[in-house]
DNA sequence: CCTAAATCCAACCTTAATGGTAGGTTTTCA
DNA sequence: TGAAAACCTACCATTAAGGTTGGATTTAGG
C-alpha cells in the first residue's frame, strides 16, 4: 500500500509551486532542483496535472508553471488522485466506476476496503496547499532551521 | 495505493477459517476452493501467517489449519500487516522503523503521509474476524441470498 | 531576426514486484 | 502402508515503477 513517487513527487511539486510561485511562471527546472526530483520525470507528472486542470503552463523563454487555482482551493486529494487514480485498495470499491463483482452485495471484505478508501479520502480531501503553507510558516516561526 | 492480492486473499482466507473452522483443522484445499484462490499460491501466504502466529497448522492426513486465537482477538490489521508490511504510504512514516530522512523534522509532506497511515491503521485495527462473522450473520438474516 | 530557455511529446529501457507454477519432501491419520 | 495433508525451494511470465533519451515547438529578450 505504498504511494508511488508519482503521488509523492506531485504533492511536493505542487507545494513548491504554492510556496514559491507567484504571478509569474515558475520553470520546472527550479522546482525539480529544489525538490531533488529528476526534471524529465517530473515533466511527465506535471503534464498530467496540467491536463487535469491543476496547473497552467506558459511556454517559451521565461515560461513555466502556475497554480490553476488559489492554494486554498487545491486539495492534496485532487493532486494524488490525478496522478495515482482512486485511493481504493481494491477495484470493487473505486468511487466512480467500481469493478463489478457478482458477490458485491453480500461480500464482507468489500465493506472493509470501502471503509479504508473513505478514511483515506477524508484525510487527503481535508488538506489544501494553503494548509501546508500555514503549517510551514508555523514551523518556520518555531525553529529557524527550516528547509522543505 | 492498491492492496495486493496477498492482503486481500489473506483476509478472505482468515475469514473463511473463522467462519467454517472449528476445533478440527481445515485443509487449505477447502479454503482455496471456497474462496477461489490458487491453492499453491495461498499456501505461500498462509505460511507467512503461520510464522507470524496467526494460524496453527496440523500436518499429515486430516491435517489443516486452525486460527491461533479466538476470532475476536484477530484484527484485520494484523493479517494485512503480516502479509503486506506497514500500511505507511511512504517509507519515512513506517511505525516501527521509519526510513531516516534528513528533513524528517521539518518536512511538511511527511505529516500528510503519517496522517494517512494512522487513519488506515485505525480502520483495520478496529475490525476483528468476529466483527466480520457478526456482519455476515446479520446479512444472512436479512436476505437469504448469501455466499461469501 | 536569432538564440536561448522553456514547454511539449513519444519512445525506449532497466529493475523489481506481482501472482502465480512446478516439483518435490516430510508428516501423520485410517 | 497408502493417501492426504503441510512444508519448502526454485522458477517464470507479466506488469508497473521510475526513470532516460532525443527531439519538436514556442516565445521573451537582445
Amino acid at each position: 500500500m505504498k504511494l508511488s513517487t508519482k503521488g509523492r513527487y506531485g504533492v511536493k511539486a505542487m507545494f513548491d509551486l504554492a510556496l514559491h510561485g507567484g504571478d509569474s511562471p515558475l520553470p520546472l527546472k527550479t522546482i525539480a532542483g529544489r525538490q531533488e526530483i529528476s526534471e524529465p520525470y517530473l515533466e511527465q507528472l506535471i503534464s498530467v496535472l496540467r491536463k487535469d486542470g491543476l496547473v497552467k503552463s506558459v511556454r517559451g523563454a521565461q515560461g513555466g508553471y502556475l497554480l490553476a487555482h488559489e492554494p486554498d482551493q487545491i486539495t492534496v486529494g485532487s493532486i494524488i488522485r490525478s496522478l495515482e487514480g482512486s485511493m481504493a485498495p481494491a477495484d470493487c470499491v473505486i468511487e466512480d466506476d467500481p469493478a463489478d463483482c457478482s458477490k458485491a452485495d453480500c461480500c464482507i471484505t468489500r465493506g472493509i476496503w470501502e471503509k479504508i478508501r473513505i478514511s483515506i479520502d477524508n484525510v487527503i480531501d481535508s488538506i489544501t496547499l494553503q494548509d501546508m503553507i500555514d503549517e510551514y510558516n508555523e514551523l518556520r516561526k518555531q525553529n529557524k532551521n527550516y528547509h522543505i
